[in-house]
RNA sequence: GGAGGGGUGACCGAGUGGUCGAAGGUGGCGGUCUUGAAAACCGUUGAGCGAAAGCUCCGGGGGUUCGAAUCCCUCCCCCUCCGCCA
């Protein structure tokens, strides 16, 4: 949700926002109801008029008089009334839902651009591996290890799934623990274990409802299978009036996540990388306006941090308008290379929202003591995605016997394995 | 799942048809006192929309009434007891 008071003061900035996004929403749609809102505001004078006769009534009636002539004209003023309010409800209602599809104004330093190809690379770390032997995708090196099944999972739940299975189960423990430790310890995060299920409300709050919820779970009582942390972390303080002491708020979080994937269909559909449930460890910082560029670059170094720590060759990238997603203000995704796959691959994306998710949450703060109440602002980013990061593990780390070595940051999380072998047969 | 009790402002908590946007307290802010602070005392202090007048908000929605925080219906949530269960 965007400051309704954009539409009349900077409706321009608006409209090249959904331009530099490619979005087709519908602008002058949205202004003509908030228009039609405001005239129809009128129905507050008659209001006005049947609260000041009811008083009277009331006064009358107490000093023993007669009020029914005072009550005829309330009467005539609620079938007045009535029949205005209905079509002021409709507006509002259109302009509400439309309010609530309206995608967020990209920042300024957002590149503005088409599709994915026009994303800029802003920083690169790490040497990609160069093999002497044929590097296996992880799926392959996985199958061979027995530590990921995905025939298993198949029969146990359907496509997109996965069953790790001994040190593959392992691995990914030991990776969310090894995140969330380094998170909470060395990072300052705290750690929060939400629900994983999550109801509408929640929901809309992030935005993925209404526009997006055919990429949703949903259960048959009505909740909502969460795609990501994010979802229980923003909804933490809906409603709240923060106070300024308060903030920042930095927030840590495993989690499952469910994601339909409807349409994802044939792209990138091997392995680990694109599932219905999929782990991981997720940050999300509720801030002051005026520390959220700052915040940001910190969260997405936090999440550097992990890929350092377990060697992994990543780069930085800033996502331009038109491949961002519609809430965020910003995006910087950060990107592994898998040299089995020979990809860079998606393992966290770094978010900021400005207040557009807080005014969806109504999360909001008391900048001075005796001030208004301000929207804070929120951003959130994956610290890691866990599956693949066992993925990348797997590619990266992998040798010519088969055998994958285990990360010198992960072994004491692994009960001190150097190296992943198969079986004994 | 069954029975009962509740949801009021940043927080706690009074309020069962009008003078209630809501007593009282806590917290916040300002002041008196003090070298300063604490304590005490005095004052002040909800949110949204609107240029303003004003309108709206006492869990959500609907209804009764001239008038609803207060009455009725419905949904949601919380608590207690019972049942079930990791």
């Amino acid at each position: 949700m965007i400051d309704r008071n954009l539409l009349r003061e900077e409706p321009e900035k608006i409209r090249e926002a959904l331009n530099n996004r490619r979005s087709d929403f519908d602008l002058d749609r949205l202004i003509e109801l908030d228009e039609k809102r405001r005239e129809l505001l009128e129905v507050e004078q008659l209001r006005a008029r049947r609260n000041q006769l009811s008083q009277q009534i009331g006064q009358i009636i107490r000093d023993g008089g007669d009020a029914e002539a005072l009550k005829a004209e309330v009467a005539a003023l609620k079938d007045q009334i009535a029949t205005m309010e209905p079509e002021l409800e409709q507006v509002e209602a259109e302009f509400e839902q439309m309010m609530l599809e309206i995608p967020n104004i990209p920042l300024a330093e957002v590149p503005v651009g088409e599709s994915e190809e026009d994303n800029v690379v802003v920083k690169a770390w790490g040497e990609p591996r160069q093999f002497d032997f044929d590097a296996l995708p992880h799926w392959e090196i996985g199958e061979k290890l027995g530590i990921l099944d995905f025939e298993g999972a198949a029969r146990i739940a359907g496509a997109r799934f996965v069953t790790n299975i001994a040190a593959g189960a392992t691995l990914e423990r030991a990776l969310i623990n090894f995140m969330l430790d380094t998170h909470i310890r060395k990072h300052g995060y705290t750690e929060v274990f939400p629900p994983f299920l999550a109801n509408a409300t929640s929901l809309t709050g992030t935005a993925n409802l209404p526009k997006f919820e055919d990429d949703l779970f949903k259960t048959l009582d009505g909740y909502y299978l969460i795609p990501t942390a994010e979802v229980p972390l923003t909804n933490m303080h809906q409603g709240e009036i923060l106070a300024a002491a308060d903030l920042p708020k930095h927030y840590c979080a495993y989690t499952a996540c469910f994601r339909r994937e409807a349409g994802a269909a044939g792209r990138e559909s091997r392995g680990m990388i694109r599932l219905h449930q999929f782990h991981k460890v997720e940050m999300m910082k509720f801030v002051t306006p005026e520390t959220a560029a700052d915040e940001l670059q910190k969260l997405i170094e936090n999440a550097e941090a992990i890929l350092e720590m377990l060697d992994l060759p990543y780069r930085r990238g800033a996502l331009c308008t038109g491949d961002m997603g519609s809430q965020p203000r910003q995006t910087f995704d950060l990107e592994v290379w898998m040299p089995g796959m020979q990809i860079w691959t998606e393992i966290s994306s770094c978010s900021q929202y400005g207040d557009y998710q807080a005014r969806r949450c109504n999360t909001r703060y008391r900048p001075a003591p005796e001030a208004k109440p301000e929207f804070v602002h929120t951003m959130n980013g994956s610290g890691l995605a866990t599956g693949r990061t066992v993925a990348a593990i797997l590619e990266n780390y992998q040798q010519p016997d088969g055998t994958v070595e285990v990360p010198e940051a992960l072994r004491p999380y692994m009960g001190g394995m150097p190296v992943i072998v198969p079986p004994l047969p």
